[in-house]
RNA sequence: GCUCCGGUAGCCCAACGGCAGGAGGCAGCGCGCUCAAAACGCGCACAGUGUGCGUUCGAAUCGCACCCGGAGCACCA
C-alpha cells in the first residue's frame, strides 16, 4: 500500500531539493562537521597545536564577529548578517589556503539577566547559560564554520580570571607620559626611592609617611579610586560612564534621569591614551565615520593656558586661540568654578551697568540666584532655550596679561565648569559665542585679526593678520603676523614671561569603572583597615562572584538626584569581611563590593580565542604574535576583520583600543591595536503595520492587495523599524530553516545587498535564492530518479569561457567582501547550465567550490555525490585560465557624437587602425560622407566618433 | 546649524568615465507542465540613473549648487 494517493506531496519530484532534504542535508553535515571538527583552526603553540593540520603552516586570517549579548528573546533574521558574513568570507580565505580562525564568544554578563532575576528570582546565571544554549543551538543550524573550542563566555569563571587579571596589570601601572607608555608600578616606586623622579612637593621620599607614598602612587595608577563628580542614575541605581549617558542626560539603557554626583568610584585613567587614540586611528582600516566619532569623543584641542591676575588668585584658561588674546574684553567662569566664592564683591563697583546685575542689589547675591536658576534647568531646558546668552557680573575683574587691560568677570552657563578649566577668556571679535554674549551685555568688541574685505559678519574666526595686537610698552608685537606664527610667538612669550604655557585638552573624561551591581566581575580588590585598596595576588585569582539572596541594587525614584548607591555584594557580610594573608600576616580586609562595567569582559575577548584554554597565561605570546602580530613595520596587527554594527563607535571599540595598549605597553601582546580592519555591517529592519487606535497588529498575517495593507478586513498603515517584539514584526532564523533551509536563508541574507547596506527584510523575496539553489540541485541530480546528471564530457567552449569569466569575478568579489554581487554571478553561471541536457563536471566542480561558502550544506552534499570523500572545505577555490576570459573577437559599439549609432566584431587582437577602419564602415551611413573631426578607439572597449 | 553616507524599473540591488540587451533577485504579465491548482520551467514587459549647471569625444559615474532620505555632532573655548 501506497500512501501517494493521501499525500499532497506526492507529485513534486521525489528528488527535488525541497526544504524537508535541506533540511536533512544540513543537519547531516553540521553533525559531521562536529564531528571532524573541520573548522579547527590550529595553532602554533599549546593544547591547540596541530602540525599535522592541512593549514598548520599557513598564512593565518583572524576574522571576527561582535560577539552577542545572549538575550531571552533569541536571534531574529537580523541578527546573524554579520555572522553569514564573516562564515562566507573565512570559508572562502580557508579556500584560498590561508588559516582560518572563526569562532563565537558570549558577552553574558549585563543588565537584563539581572532585571530579570530580580523580577522571577530565577539565578542571573541560570538564565543566562539557558540563553547561551538557545543561541548556541540557532547559530548551529546556520552552519557557522565556527571553532567550536574557541567559544568563550565572559561569565565563565575561566575567562573572568584573566579580566581580572588584566585589571590588576592595569592597577598595577602608570603611565610614564615622557616615555609616552604604560610601565609596571614597581619602577615609578624605585625612581621615587632612588631619588631621579621627584615627589610632589619635593620633599625626599624617606621622608614621607607610608601613608603619603601609598597616595603618590595611588594618584599615578592607571585604576584608581576617586572622589569624584560622577553620572548617578538613581533609577538604574547604579552610576554610568560618560559614554553611556546620553546627551539629553539620561541612561543609555532604560532612559532614565541622570545625575551628577560626588562619590567614590573606580576610574580607568583612559586619557593619558587620548593622544595615542588619536594618532593610531591613522594606522586602522576602519569606516571613516567611525574614525571620525572617536576623534570627537576624545576632542583634543591645542591651544594654551593664560593666566588673568585677579585680585584673589589667578584665573586661569584654556583657549585655542592665544593669539587673540589683545581681543579679550572680559571673562567667563563657569557658574560652579571654585573661583566665583572668593572673587564676588560685596557690592557693586561704580560703573556696573543694570544689565550686569540680574536685578539683585550685591554681587553675591546675583552669583546666587544665578546659580540657583541655572541649576534647576535641566540639561535639555538648556538647549531648549535657544541658546540666548545669560550671565551676571560678578563685580570683579581681572588684568590682561598683555596689556594690563582691567577686564569685567562674569558667570555664565555657556562655559562649562567641566571642560579645560571652566573658565575661558572672551574674545567676541574671534568667536561667535563671545561675540552674542557682548551684544547681550554690551561689552566692547576688539577685532584682533582683519577679516576680508567683504566680510560682513560679526565674530570673524577664520584666517587673517592680527590687528590691535599690540603692548602698549612696545614689547609685545603680534601684528600682521597669520594665525599660526601669531600663535607660535604669543606661547613663547606667555612661556617666557611666566603667564602661561601651550597645552592640549581633552573632552574625553577618565572612564568610570565601577557598577553597583550584582551581575558583574567582582573587583580583584580589597580594602585594608585603613579603607586602603589593597590588590590581591595573582594566586588568589579568580574572584569568584558570591551567591546572594537578593540580586537587586538599591533603586530609588529615577528623579531622587539626592539618594546614594548600595550594591547588592555588600549585603553578604560573611563575603565582604575576609581575614588574608598579603605577605605580612593574617590581617583583616573587606572586599570590594562594586562589580566591573560590562564592558569590561569585551575589552580583550579576542585575545582568549587564541588560545583559550591556556591555564597559565590569557594569551601565550606566540599564539598572539601569529594571529594578532603586526604584518610588516608600522602594521598595527590585530584582528583581520572585525564586522558588527556602528553603534559600538565608541564605547567598546574605545575601551578594548585602550586595554589593549596597556598590554602592549606592557609586553604581553606585541600588536598595539586590537582591530586593524573593522567593517560595519548594515542593519535589517523590517515593515510593521498599525491599525487605526495606533496598535501593532501581527505584520506576517498583513496582506497587501492594490499597494493597501489589510490585517483580515481592516486596513493598516505601514511603518519600518526594527525588528522586535513590539513592533510585532519578527522574523526568525528557525522558521526560514524550517520553511526553505539554512542554506537559503544564508544565500538570501547575502544575495540582498552589500553587507553594509542597511535594507528591509522581505520574506516573500527568500523563495528566490530557494529556486536558485533548487536549479545547481537539478543541473547535477535528476529530480524523478536520483541520478547524476553530471557528465565527464568536455563543457563546449561558450560554457567554459562563462565559467572561467565567473570565476575570475567571483574571486574578485569575494575578496572585497561583495557577495551580493558574487552571489548574482554564480546564478548566471548556474543559468547557463540549465540549458545543457548534462552538466559537464568540469563546471559542476568549480561551481559547487564557489557555491559553497554562501550554502555550505548543499555544496559538500553534492560534491560528495560527485564522489568525493573529503569535505571541501579545505579545497582551493578555482582558478580562472587567463587565456579564456580575453573573448576571440571582440564587439565594439561605435558612438557617433556620443551615442551608439553601430557596432562591429572584430578579432581580439585587431590592431587599432583595423578597429577604427573597421568601425567608421559600420556607421558610414551615419557620417554621410563626412570626414569625422576625431575618432577616439578605446582598445577593448568602444570606438567614438566626432562628426 | 555643522559633518558624513545615500538617491538607478513597483521593491531590494549591478555597473562607479566607455553599449543601462540593467549582473542578479522579488513582485507583475504570458506560455509550457497539470483534470485543476501549487511547485517548477520558458519567455515578456517595465527605468534612462533625485534636480540644474559644468568638465569631456563620451557622465549614473568627475566638479559645483540645490532637493529628498538616513546617521553622527551640537554652546568643548
Amino acid at each position: 500500500m501506497t500512501t501517494e494517493a493521501a499525500e499532497p506531496a506526492a507529485d513534486i519530484p521525489p528528488f527535488r531539493y525541497t526544504a524537508e532534504l535541506a533540511g536533512e542535508i544540513e543537519i547531516r553535515w553540521q553533525d559531521r562537521w562536529a564531528e571532524r571538527g573541520t573548522f579547527r583552526a590550529p595553532n602554533p603553540v599549546g593544547p591547540l597545536a596541530d602540525p599535522g593540520h592541512p593549514r598548520a603552516d599557513a598564512e593565518k586570517l583572524f576574522v571576527l564577529d561582535m560577539f552577542p549579548y545572549p538575550s531571552g528573546a533569541g536571534l531574529h533574521v537580523g541578527h546573524p548578517l554579520g555572522y553569514i558574513g564573516t562564515d562566507c568570507y573565512a570559508r572562502y580565505q580557508r579556500m584560498v589556503g590561508r588559516n582560518v580562525l572563526h569562532t563565537m564568544g558570549f558577552d553574558a554578563f549585563g543588565l537584563p539577566a539581572e532585571q530579570y532575576a530580580v523580577q522571577t528570582g530565577t539565578h542571573p546565571r541560570t538564565t543566562t547559560e539557558a540563553n547561551i544554549g538557545y543561541y548556541r543551538s540557532q547559530l548551529r543550524r546556520l552552519g557557522l564554520g565556527h571553532d567550536d573550542r574557541r567559544s568563550v563566555a565572559t561569565i565563565d569563571t575561566d575567562y573572568y580570571r584573566w579580566t581580572q587579571w588584566i585589571f590588576l596589570q592595569i592597577y598595577n601601572s602608570w603611565y610614564d607620559s615622557v616615555a609616552a607608555r604604560a610601565r609596571p608600578i614597581a619602577e615609578l616606586v624605585a625612581e621615587f626611592e632612588a631619588g631621579t623622579r621627584a615627589t610632589p612637593d619635593g620633599r625626599g621620599w624617606a621622608e614621607l609617611s607610608p601613608t603619603e607614598r601609598r597616595r603618590i602612587v595611588d594618584d599615578h595608577r592607571l585604576a584608581y579610586v576617586s572622589q569624584a563628580p560622577v553620572n548617578w542614575c538613581p533609577g538604574l541605581g547604579t552610576v554610568l560612564a560618560n559614554e553611556e549617558v546620553t546627551p539629553d542626560g539620561r541612561s543609555d539603557r532604560g532612559n532614565f534621569p541622570v545625575f551628577k554626583r560626588n562619590l567614590k568610584q573606580w576610574m580607568m585613567r583612559i586619557t593619558a591614551y587620548g593622544d595615542r587614540l588619536i594618532e593610531d586611528l591613522d594606522a586602522l582600516d576602519w569606516p571613516e565615520p567611525i574614525k571620525l566619532q572617536q576623534r570627537n569623543w576624545i576632542g583634543r584641542s591645542t591651544g594654551a593656558h593664560i593666566e588673568f591676575p585677579t585680585a584673589a588668585a589667578p584665573i586661569r584658561v584654556f583657549t585655542t586661540r592665544p593669539d587673540t588674546v589683545f581681543g579679550a574684553t572680559y571673562m567667563v567662569l563657569a557658574p560652579e568654578h571654585p573661583l566665583v566664592e572668593s572673587l564676588a564683591a560685596d557690592a557693586w563697583p561704580g560703573g556696573t551697568r543694570d544689565a550686569w546685575t540680574g536685578g539683585q542689589a550685591t554681587p553675591r547675591a546675583a552669583v546666587d540666584a544665578y546659580r540657583k536658576a541655572a541649576g534647576v534647568k535641566t540639561d535639555i531646558e538648556r538647549q531648549a532655550e535657544n541658546r540666548e546668552k545669560t550671565g551676571v557680573f560678578i563685580g570683579a575683574y581681572a588684568s590682561n596679561p598683555v596689556n594690563g587691560a582691567q577686564i569685567p568677570i562674569f558667570i555664565a552657563d555657556y562655559v562649562l565648569a567641566g571642560y579645560g578649566t571652566g573658565a575661558i577668556m572672551a574674545v567676541p571679535g574671534q568667536d561667535e559665542r563671545d561675540w552674542e554674549f557682548a551684544e547681550v551685555f554690551e561689552l566692547p568688541i576688539v577685532r584682533t585679526v582683519q577679516p576680508p574685505k567683504n566680510f560682513d559678519g560679526k565674530a570673524y574666526p577664520g584666517e587673517g593678520p592680527a590687528i590691535n595686537s599690540a603692548a602698549p610698552d612696545g614689547g609685545l608685537d603680534l601684528d600682521g603676523l597669520f594665525i599660526a606664527d601669531a600663535k607660535a610667538k604669543i606661547i613663547e612669550w606667555l612661556e617666557a614671561n611666566g603667564h602661561g604655557s601651550g597645552a592640549v585638552t581633552y573632552r574625553l573624561r577618565d572612564w568610570l569603572f565601577s557598577r553597583q551591581r550584582y551581575w558583574g566581575e567582582p573587583f580583584p580588590i580589597v580594602y585594608d583597615e585603613q579603607g586602603n585598596p589593597v590588590a590581591l595576588p595573582e594566586s588568589m585569582l579568580p574572584v569568584e562572584l558570591p551567591e546572594v539572596d537578593d540580586f537587586a541594587p538599591r533603586t530609588f525614584d529615577p528623579e531622587d538626584a539626592d539618594s546614594d548607591p548600595e550594591t547588592p555584594l555588600s549585603r553578604r557580610k560573611d563575603w565582604v569581611e575576609v581575614e588574608l594573608d598579603l605577605g605580612d600576616g593574617p590581617k583583616r580586609y573587606t572586599r570590594e563590593t562594586n562589580v566591573m562595567p560590562q564592558w569590561a569582559g569585551s575589552c580583550w575577548y579576542e585575545l582568549r580565542y587564541l588560545d583559550p584554554t591556556n591555564p597559565d597565561r590569557f594569551v601565550d605570546p606566540a599564539n598572539e604574535r601569529y594571529w594578532m602580530g603586526p604584518q610588516s613595520p608600522g602594521d598595527p596587527g590585530g584582528v583581520d576583520l572585525y564586522v558588527g554594527g556602528q553603534e559600538h563607535a565608541v564605547l567598546h571599540l574605545l575601551y578594548a583600543r585602550f586595554w589593549h595598549k596597556v598590554l602592549y605597553d606592557l609586553g604581553h601582546v606585541s600588536s598595539f591595536e586590537p582591530y586593524r580592519r573593522l567593517y560595519n555591517q548594515g542593519m535589517i529592519q523590517a515593515y510593521a503595520f498599525q491599525n487605526d487606535r495606533g496598535g501593532y497588529v501581527e505584520a506576517a498575517e498583513v496582506e497587501e492587495v492594490d499597494g493597501k495593507y489589510y490585517f483580515g478586513e481592516q486596513q493598516v498603515t505601514r511603518v519600518y523599524g526594527k525588528m522586535g517584539k513590539s513592533l510585532r514584526n519578527v522574523v526568525t532564523p528557525d522558521e526560514m530553516c524550517e520553511a526553505y533551509g539554512a542554506d537559503t536563508f544564508r544565500v538570501y541574507e547575502m544575495s540582498m545587498g552589500p553587507l553594509d547596506v542597511s535594507r528591509p527584510w522581505e520574506t516573500r523575496a527568500v523563495i528566490g535564492a530557494y529556486r536558485f539553489l533548487q536549479r545547481v540541485w537539478r543541473t547535477m541530480v535528476d529530480e524523478q530518479t536520483g541520478e547524476l546528471r553530471v557528465t565527464d564530457a568536455p563543457a563546449d567552449e561558450q560554457t567554459r569561457r562563462l565559467l572561467h569569466r565567473i570565476v575570475d569575478g567571483v574571486r574578485g568579489d569575494l575578496d572585497g567582501i561583495r557577495m551580493n554581487t558574487a552571489i548574482a554571478k554564480l546564478i548566471e553561471l548556474t543559468n547557463g547550465l540549465t540549458r545543457l541536457d548534462a552538466t559537464p563536471r568540469e563546471v559542476a566542480e568549480p561551481l559547487l567550490l564557489m557555491l559553497s561558502p554562501f550554502a555550505p550544506h548543499v555544496a559538500e552534499e553534492l560534491w560528495q555525490r560527485l564522489g568525493h570523500a573529503e569535505s571541501l572545505a579545505y579545497e582551493p577555490f578555482p582558478v580562472a585560465d587567463p587565456s579564456l576570459l580575453v573573448a576571440e573577437t571582440v564587439t565594439y559599439p561605435v558612438q557617433v557624437n556620443g551615442k551608439v549609432r553601430g557596432r562591429v566584431e572584430v578579432p581580439a587582437e585587431a590592431a587599432e587602425e583595423a578597429i577604427r577602419t573597421a568601425a567608421l564602415a559600420a556607421v558610414a551611413d551615419q557620417l554621410a560622407g563626412r570626414e569625422p573631426r576625431k575618432v577616439i578607439v578605446v582598445t577593448g572597449r568602444m570606438v567614438s566618433v566626432v562628426a
